[in-house]
RNA sequence: GGCCAGGUAGCUCAGCUGGUAGCAGCGUUCGCCUGAAAAGUGAAAGGUCGCCGGUUCGACCCCGGCCCUGGCCA
């Protein structure tokens, strides 16, 4: 028996549906998915609050004799969970301080207070780059260490994981995309974020920010026209994937699988089965 | 058919009446990434300046002709 643990950041949230794609139960077929909508979308999603619900649910899993199948493309969270990830803690007061500097000077001032109090988190961050600066002052501010701003290396912290990638070609990929958006459009993703945002979609930090999601708000705000809020929800989309390609390419932990091969299921559990095995053609 | 505006990077445009084009925006490519990651950030590659001729030491910028686009008038 096997059930399903979600990776994905945004599959999270109740309410979003069409412009993320979120498996309807009919596509569930009957298999348990953990961690689909369980936040508002006025909540923030967070790394350290997504690894923790997820290792729970894997844990919970093994405990039952199921295997649990984590499935999506939030590259980060895939890491933090499967990989030895400490998060040093946050502190929302400090955060706000911080975060109203950076909007009041901007991220170069900060970037100089983290030179003198951590030179070599400094050399790794970026001047332009505020985010990354205002949470290393975070955790220094928080722990008294330095700020460790490079990834763990890649060993496994769980037992017994097989990661699988789907390989596909660019312009099948990019083709994919444009007509996955009308499809959403056709579908209704216009009148979904209009529901959201008399839910407050506006509110949080995250899901407002979601593709397409951020595109329609921005229409329905006269920023944009609906065409070209489609339009740029597409090259969101692109650039995304780019962004998730070239974060897991580097993992020579992953297996990668022709995303259309028929046996894919069959292959995958062949796999998990007889790792040292390879793929059978 | 006449008048006006315009044809410069894949797209939208800048370019002080001449000296081998702009750190332009968007896209594209490549990279970075520890509590917003469907987020945030850095870099690079792209141009026979519509075509042909002329003036000039030298023309994207000046002159002539032609082609194309948009608008106005007939």
């Amino acid at each position: 028996p096997a059930e399903v643990v979600n990776a994905d950041s945004m599959l999270v949230y109740r309410g979003m549906d069409i412009g993320t794609a979120k498996p309807t139960m009919a596509e569930r077929g009957g298999v348990p998915h953990h961690l689909i909508d369980v936040l508002d979308v006025r909540e923030t999603a967070t790394v350290a609050d997504f690894q923790h619900r997820a290792r729970a649910a894997i844990t919970d899993c093994h405990d039952r004799g199921v295997v649990p199948v984590l499935v999506g493309g939030s590259a980060l969270y895939v890491r933090a969970i499967v990989d030895d990830f400490r998060f040093p803690g946050t502190d929302p007061m400090l955060r706000a301080e911080l975060e109203a500097e950076l909007a009041a000077n901007g991220p170069e001032l900060l970037h100089r207070r983290l030179s003198e109090l951590d030179p070599a988190s400094a050399a790794q961050i970026l001047p332009g780059n505020g985010r990354r600066v205002v949470r290393a002052l975070e955790v220094i501010a928080l722990t008294g260490d330095p700020f460790t701003a490079t990834l763990p290396s890649r060993h496994y912290a769980l037992p017994g994981v097989l990661q699988v990638g789907l390989d596909i070609a660019r312009p099948r990929l990019d083709q994919r995309i444009a007509e996955r958006v009308d499809r959403m459009w056709a579908a209704g993703l216009v009148a979904e974020v209009r529901r959201l945002a008399g839910a407050g979609l506006r509110e949080g930090r995250t899901a407002c920010r979601a593709l397409g999601y951020r595109q329609v708000l921005a229409y329905l705000d006269g920023e944009l026209t609906e065409e070209e809020a489609r339009a740029r929800t597409v090259v969101a989309t692109r650039r995304f994937a780019r962004r998730q390609d070239s974060w897991f390419r580097k993992d020579p932990r992953i297996v990668w699988l022709p995303f259309d091969r028929t046996d894919l299921a069959d292959t995958v559990v062949a796999l998990a089965a007889a790792p040292l095995a390879g793929v059978p053609d």
